[in-house]
DNA sequence: CGTGGTGTTGATTACTTTCAAGATGTGTGG
DNA sequence: CCACACATCTTGAAAGTAATCAACACCACG
């Protein structure tokens, strides 16, 4: 596998760019590019909210716990979207860098309105967590993970491969699974010839069709 | 029980409230407060979205299905609450009343820039359908019911005593359950003494310290 | 060439669904 | 006001799906 875009492979901070979380630093800087290393924290449940962010590359996860420790992954975001809609005042949710992603903070606080352009942003948010609430609670395993592989080949670009950057633990914890069950779902999938793995962590739709069948 | 706020009684159309559906009219009136019989429907998936929904009175359920009629209802609103987010131009999602419900509409195309009071509102939608995701992801199905309470009597004041507008079957939809499992839950509180039942959709919360720590 | 993290597969257990029957409750008509 | 009918809800037994426990395979890294 080339370099070229994989995402496991950390790069070196560019000019211009700053390294988080940084000594000294109780926050992110605002308003520029910050680089987070795969699995720091982007912002923490009861944190006070203080921007948006902008992915310019790598992937995030935004999750919640459970006093026992159990995870729900609410949501993946990939290059070129934008999250942290979890907050009022404070954040609801974890964010945390799945690898390496340079993220853009914008400021929303004192400052000029900016409704007009988030509230698209909100909405789209809003209505794929409304989407995900479908797969939950009522979908098995199979179904639940087509409908993940679909998700994130469109949000890929609808390209046939697809580059998952998230472990197992990560899916099953966004798809309400445990590993082992999300890993016998890849395998029954790939002997039903609906997809093909080359690599853990790559993934080749063959039968588009089939798939969607699956989802709707 | 007494009429005063049973939301099962059928109300009479008052003075300045139309009632909805009606004869010849293809989309309700904007602008006024509409009246829509228990099990009507408001707007349906693919519908055109033309504003928001304030409930007066009554209560709805917002829902998404699947090709083989699986259902799950992604929100209830109540009394006070406003929805219809589930829309950029056309509605991802169904919503019909419940109860009979009285409910104002807003228009919010081809108006004033009304963002920065919709923007919060579409906050508090995301927010609470991303710990929806939490309750359907991780929880088994007396956690869930547990959190359906909770989250009801909170919306309805806090009081221990809570109405319940909706069936079991609508219960079953939201939680990612059977009818049979929802029932089952509700007995298992009861026999554990955390709730009481006072008729099949009244429930009394006796010990509110044990329905929380079930969802910690 | 080990080592640790991650992923896969198998066997067993636990929980929820499904299927079925009975109970409760509400509305209607006598 | 009571009796019946239909819808809704509850409970039980059997079946099915996913979780858990356990062993092994794979891969990246030192």
């Amino acid at each position: 596998m080339l370099a070229q875009s994989n995402p496991h492979i950390m790069l070196p901070i560019l000019p211009g760019m700053t390294q988080f979380p940084a000594r000294g630093a109780a926050t992110p800087p605002m308003d520029q590019v910050c680089f987070f290393p795969a699995g720091s924290e982007i912002y923490a449940q009861g944190e006070k909210a203080v921007g948006l962010y902008q992915i310019e590359f790598g992937a995030v996860r935004v999750y919640r716990l459970l006093a026992d420790g159990r995870r729900q992954i609410s949501a993946f975001h990939l290059a070129g979207e934008t999250f942290g809609f979890d907050a009022s005042a404070r954040h609801h949710f974890f964010a945390e860098a799945i690898t390496g992603a340079s993220i853009r903070i914008f400021a929303t606080t004192g400052r000029i309105d900016m409704s007009r352009e988030l509230l698209p942003l909100a909405l789209r948010s809003l209505t794929r967590a409304q989407e995900h609430l479908l797969v939950l609670g009522r979908q098995n395993a199979i179904e639940r993970v087509a409908a993940f592989l679909l998700d994130i080949a469109d949000r890929q670009g609808g390209a046939e491969r697809i580059d998952l950057p998230m472990s197992r633990t990560d899916i099953g914890d966004y798809l309400g699974l445990t590993i082992e069950t999300v890993s016998r779902a890849f395998s029954k999938l790939r002997e039903k010839g609906i997809i093909r793995l080359c690599g853990v962590r790559c993934v080749e739709i063959v039968k588009l069709g089939a798939l969607r069948k699956m989802n709707e």
